[in-house]
RNA sequence: GGUUCGUUAGCCAAGUGGUUAGGCACCGGUCUGCAAAACCGUUUACGGCGGUUCGAAUCCGCCACGAACCUCCA
């Protein structure tokens, strides 16, 4: 079965072919870090991670850099806005690295909790002002960047004469230039389409460095070219991002590379869609958003409970990556208890017994989640069907149906396939299984219950189950005996 | 205004020419001392109007509504 993406170049699903097989080149636009991640910043991150350990599982030895941006995202637009890092730097009256780390910690801390696997490479775009200074040096000699005031500006109306600007947003730049002509009075630029590759540091900028034009810092979309080639090459598979990204970021960036390189650089281009909140987008600048801490904790007013980062993994996942997902209180109780249910089955799967006949139906369960997965990350899919199976193991688990040990083996396997390796979905951390003797001790209480219920002492009985669930606890009957969690 | 994309039941969300998507909620039943859990069954759909077709939620056209991008955003 072979594995299709949509590319947005060209809208519409591809067969995946690398460049280099086994080999596979991934770049990912990482965050920006002046601030918490929100339940958007989730979406890519897990929607890519997704992407990383299928590609892994199908065989590539993929090399995935998801680059940090610390310098030259400016607010507002290129001309007059101050860099992200700095004005927070100067708010909070600290060294913009000591912004960046403090974020850039808790972002990780956040990735790892919502079980994101690390990339290969995490540059730091400020880490690489020599690679941007060169990168923009082959794009004046290609002549398509032009100084002006110790700045350097990308010539859009130039490099669109004899490439295509606008390639992958579908944006007719002939219009742009057209409707912006005469609004460009005393700017720097030639035409306000130009994007900045480097730009000369006013007095006050702190975050400053030599280059052959200016002291200065280098424009936001170089980074991504720079870094993608020095650690891809100049050729490479997948670059991924938010839909957000696709204009102006990501046109940048292909006019950079092109102008500098003279070829395709990126093959699959991939976005994923926009969280949104009451049906808008949730973002910084609407102020709509709601960190990942916040998640985790329940501390916000939308929030009736707290949601666990499983919980939030699972809700994006239940979504296929190209739609936007609309979030509310209500659909993400609803993911906590699929999640829950779904589980539960595969704790319970572990448990078990096999028979010498199998009475349910349970091959084509791998293909069908695969095939899924081939269709470009149908992961709501794959959660479908494992569901669908669910039924046949609680059928199995209370004594209803019989599987063999060939058949169980086999589920066993690819729930372990999809469920953790691949969805990403692990159990939450729980007390049990860390500390026996705990673990020995509530199940002496409910022991204890029992007996209590064999000699219907409904009150100790009530009162042993009442007071554990007032702790956390939930008990369920079974049977012939007894299950607990916390 | 331009570009891109949506509109599927109470809520979330797949599907994209013919066959029950799935989850949550609701309702009925089995089980239970009572619950919970589990299992079985069931209800509510494809924005509107035309067209193509034996057949349209799916393709085409028009309309309505909504979103993202065109400033920074994942």
């Amino acid at each position: 079965m072979k594995l299709k993406l949509y590319n947005t170049l060209g809208r519409k699903k591809e067969i995946f072919e690398p460049l280099h097989a086994p080999n596979v080149g991934m770049y990912v636009c990482g965050p920006t870090v002046y601030g918490d991640g929100h339940l958007g910043h989730a979406r890519p991150a897990i929607t890519f991670d997704i992407l990383f350990r299928f590609l892994t599982h199908l065989g590539y030895k993929v090399r995935y850099v998801r680059n940090i941006t610390d310098v030259g995202h400016l607010e507002n637009d290129a001309d007059s806005g101050e860099d992200k890092i700095a004005k927070k730097a100067r708010v909070d009256q600290v060294e913009p690295m000591e912004v960046v780390q403090h974020y850039l910690n808790r972002y990780h801390k956040a990735m790892e909790e919502l079980n994101v696997l690390p990339p290969s490479i995490e540059p730091h775009a400020s880490g690489h002002i020599i690679e941007q200074i060169e990168f923009t040096e082959k794009i004046i000699q290609a002549g398509f960047a032009y100084e002006s005031e110790g700045s350097v500006y990308f010539d859009v109306e130039k490099y669109n004469n004899s490439h295509h600007y606008g390639i992958l947003s579908g944006r007719n730049i002939d219009e742009m230039l057209e409707t912006t002509r005469e609004l460009d009075g005393q700017s720097e630029k030639r035409r306000s389409v130009d994007f900045a590759l480097w730009k000369k540091a006013s007095p006050e900028h702190i975050m400053r460095w030599n280059s052959p034009w200016s002291e200065g810092f280098p424009g936001w979309h170089l980074e991504c070219s720079a870094m993608g080639t020095k650690y891809l090459g100049e050729e490479f598979d997948i670059h991924g991002g938010g839909m957000d990204l696709m204009f102006p970021h990501h046109e940048c960036e292909i006019a950079q590379s092109t102008a500098a390189l003279g070829k395709k650089t990126v093959q699959y281009w991939m976005h994923n869609n926009m969280i949104t909140i009451n049906g808008q987008k949730m973002g910084k600048s609407l102020g709509n958003f709601i960190t990942l801490e916040e998640f985790f904790t329940g501390n916000h007013p939308l929030l009736t409970q707290a949601f666990s980062p499983m919980t939030v993994r699972f809700f994006i996942l239940q979504a296929h990556y190209r739609s936007t997902v609309d979030f509310s209180s209500e659909a993400l109780q609803a993911s906590d208890k699929g999640l829950s249910r779904l589980m539960e089955g595969y704790a319970r799967l572990q448990k078990l017994k096999a028979s010498d006949t199998s009475s349910i139906e349970t091959s084509g369960l791998r293909a069908k989640c695969e095939e899924a997965m081939c269709d470009d990350l149908n992961t709501p899919i794959v959660i479908a069907h494992l569901f669908d199976a669910m039924k046949a193991i609680n059928l199995a688990y209370d004594g209803k149906a019989n599987i063999s040990e060939i058949d169980l083996n086999e589920l066993k396997s690819v729930y372990q396939l999809f469920i953790v390796d691949l969805l990403g979905l692990k159990t939450e951390n729980q007390a049990s299984g860390t500390n026996e003797a705990y673990k020995k001790a509530i199940d002496l209480l409910l022991n204890m219950r029992m007996e209590a219920k064999q000699n219907k002492d409904w009150v100790t009985s009530d009162k042993i189950r009442n007071e554990l669930t007032a702790f956390g606890f939930e008990i369920k009957d079974s049977k012939d005996g007894f299950e607990w969690k916390i």
